[in-house]
DNA sequence: CTGAAAGCGCTTACAG
DNA sequence: CTGAAAGCGCTTACAG
C-alpha cells in the first residue's frame, strides 16, 4: 500500500463517476443504494483514506490551526493550555500545529512564517513575544487569538482574571489572621516582551488592593519584583527570600506569583528547618507544581485547559460563523485552591 | 491581502512565466539578473507567500511529521520529548503535528487516522497505546518510530537504557552505605498497554542485580511494584510507604520508578515530620519535578529532549536517504543527578 | 536561459 | 440520481 489509492481510482474499480464516490465519502446528496453498498465495498477492500491535503488545496481551508506557544517546557502552565486547544479543536475536526516559541522573538516570527505558508485557518499566539509578529498574523487576514499576555495589537483574546486571583489569595490569608503579607511577582513579561505587563500589574492591584480594604499598612520592604517569569529569575528571587526572611518583624505568610517559584521558595524554606505553614504561610499561583510540593501548596488555580478550550473555541466560531462581532474577548476565573501550605498567623 | 497571492499572479505582474518565478523562489536554476531583482521586487510588494498545501499535493511530501504522544500532561517527561522532536522537526524544515493520545486507545486511533489523512511524512509514537494502531501506521506505508516502551510490532525504535539507569542510582545508595534499599516500581504500563513492561523490568532487574552484585540480601517486602504510571495511583502507592516506614529494620532509602512518585512521598515524610536524607535518602527518576522539590531530588535523568531529537532525526532520515538501513534502533543512556535527597546512611 | 503545459487528488457548479 | 470537467497553487519534465 504504498502508492495510496486515490478517489478516481476508486471510481474506476467500482465502474461510477468521481462525483458519486466522493457522495458516499462524505455521505451526503443521493446515490442508488446498491451503487453506495458496491462503492463502499471497493473503499474497504482498497483501504482508500481521504487526502486532506488535496481537499485543502481546493476548498481553501485546511482545518488546522497554528498554535505558537510559549513554550511547553520548564512551566506545565502551557502544557495545559496546549492540551485544552487540541481537545476543543479535535472535537470540530481540526488539527493544531503547534510550535514551540522558547520566548525567542526570532523562532516566533519563523514559526508564524511557516504556519502561513501553510495556510492554516487560524493562529493562536499563547503569549506573543513580540508585537509585530501579531501584527503579521493579523495582516495576513487569518484569523487571530491572544492568550493570556496579549500585546496592543487588536485581536480576539482570551484573558484570565488575575485581579480577582490576587483578592481571593491575599484575602484568605488575611483571614487567616496574617498581616506580614509579602508580594513576590514580576514586573516584566519576559525579556522579549518587555512591555505588556496587565497580568502582574493585575495581581499587584489585587494585592494592594486588599490590603487597603483590609486597612493593613503596605510595607515596600514586603514586595519583591525582581523576578521574571524564567526559572534562572527564580532562583535570584529565591535568593532575595533571605533577605525578606531578616527583616524584622518577618512576613508570616507571602504571595508568589507562580508555582515554580513558589517551590525554589519553599526549598530554602526547607533547608533553613522551617516548617509551612507553621513558621511561614505561602500561596501560589497557577495550580501546576502547586499538588506535587511538600507540604501541598495552596495556590491560585488557573484553568488551564478551558483557556486553551476558550482559545479554540472562539477561534473556531471566527471560522465558521458569520453572525459573530468579529473580533471577540473572553475572560476566565481563577480559582483559590486551599491545601496544606497555608495556617493560622503564629 | 484576503485572497492571497499565488505564484501565477507574481508572474503575470512580472510578465514571466511560473517556472522563472519559480526559480527564484527556490534560488535554483538559472534566472537572468535583472529578471531576477524584478521578480523578488514583485514578491515583495504583494507579500507572497508559497503556499505548502498545493506544493504537499504536488511533490506528495507534505514536510509534516506525526507525534502522537501519550500525553503532555501532567508528567512533563513527554512534553520534553514533544519539544525535542519538534526543535530537530524544524531544524530539517519540518513541522509536527501533535496529538495528546491521553492513554486513550480510541483517541490514538483517531489520532493516527488523521496523520494518515493527511498524508504526514512519518509517525512517531511516544508510547503507544495499542500495538494495533503501530500496525496499521506500518501498514499504511508511512515511516513510523516508537519511542521508550515500544509494542512489539516492528519499526523504529528510540529506547532509554533503564536497566543501567536502575544500576547507577543503586549503586549511587551502596556508596553511601545504604543497604535497607526499597524499590518503588510499577510492573503494568497502564491499563491500556498492559504487555509492554520492558522499560520496568529493565529498571527492577538493575536494582535486584546490583543488590546480588554487592551481596545485600533482597528482602522482598523492600519491592513495591503496584504503582501505574497514572496520578491516582502515584497516591496509592504512597499509601504503601507507611506500611514500609513500619517494617523493622525501615529501609534507610528509597528508588523510586519516577519523580512524580517520589514527590507523592516525599509528601508523606514531610508529615511524619521526617527529614530528608538525613532519616531517609530517595532517587527519583526521570528529572522531571526533582530540580524543585524540598530538598532537591537526586535522580536518574531521561534525556527527554535528546529521545525526541532522536525519534525526529531517524524519521527524517528514513524519509530523505535511500542508504539506511529500513529500520534503525537508537538507545540513549540515562545521567545520575546526585542532588540534595540522597545521604549517607545513619 | 526561459516558456507552455501536465498533473498531484480532491470538490463542486453545471448539465443531463 | 449521476457524469464530464474545471480548477485549487504548486512543481517539473520537456522543448526551444
Amino acid at each position: 500500500v504504498n502508492k495510496s489509492v486515490t478517489l478516481k481510482d476508486i471510481a474506476e474499480i467500482a465502474g461510477v463517476s468521481t462525483r458519486t464516490v466522493a457522495r458516499v465519502v462524505h455521505n451526503n446528496g443521493y446515490v442508488a443504494a446498491d451503487t453506495r453498498k458496491q462503492i463502499e465495498q471497493v473503499i474497504e477492500k482498497t483501504g482508500y483514506r481521504v487526502n486532506i491535503v488535496a481537499r485543502g488545496l481546493r476548498k481553501q481551508q485546511t482545518f488546522t490551526i497554528g498554535h505558537l506557544l510559549r513554550g511547553l517546557i520548564p512551566n506545565p502552565f502551557f502544557a495545559g493550555v496546549a492540551l485544552g486547544v487540541e481537545q476543543q479543536a479535535n472535537k470540530a475536526g481540526y488539527s493544531v500545529l503547534l510550535f514551540n516559541v522558547q520566548q525567542d522573538t526570532q523562532r516566533e516570527r519563523q514559526g508564524l512564517e511557516t504556519l502561513l505558508e501553510r495556510r492554516v485557518d487560524a493562529v493562536i499566539f499563547t503569549t506573543a513575544c513580540d508585537a509585530e509578529n501579531v501584527r503579521m498574523a493579523m495582516q495576513s487576514g487569518t484569523t487571530v487569538v491572544q492568550v493570556e499576555r496579549p500585546t496592543p495589537v487588536k485581536t480576539n483574546l482570551v484573558l484570565i482574571d488575575n485581579y480577582a486571583g490576587a483578592v481571593e489569595a491575599v484575602e484568605h490569608l488575611i483571614d487567616l489572621g496574617h498581616r506580614r503579607i509579602a508580594f513576590i511577582g514580576s514586573k516584566v513579561n519576559g525579556v522579549a516582551n518587555p512591555g505588556y505587563t496587565a497580568v502582574d500589574n493585575d495581581r499587584l492591584n489585587g494585592y494592594l488592593d486588599t490590603l487597603r480594604e483590609y486597612d493593613i499598612p503596605i510595607d515596600d520592604r514586603l514586595i519583591d519584583l525582581s523576578s521574571d517569569y524564567s526559572v534562572e529569575d527564580s532562583e535570584a528571587a529565591t535568593a532575595n527570600i533571605h533577605r525578606l526572611l531578616e527583616l524584622s518583624p518577618p512576613p508570616t505568610a507571602l504571595f508568589v506569583g507562580w508555582d515554580y517559584m513558589a517551590a525554589g521558595i519553599m526549598q530554602v524554606l526547607y533547608e533553613r528547618g522551617l516548617r509551612i505553614p507553621d513558621d511561614m504561610s505561602i500561596v501560589g499561583f497557577d495550580n501546576t507544581l502547586a499538588p506535587y510540593l511538600s507540604p501541598p501548596l495552596t495556590t491560585v488555580e488557573q484553568p488551564m485547559m478551558e483557556i486553551g478550550r476558550a482559545a479554540a473555541r472562539v477561534a473556531i466560531e471566527q471560522i465558521e460563523r458569520e453572525d459573530i462581532p468579529p473580533l471577540q474577548t473572553v475572560k476566565l476565573s481563577t480559582n483559590l485552591l486551599i491545601r496544606e501550605s497555608t495556617g493560622p498567623a503564629q
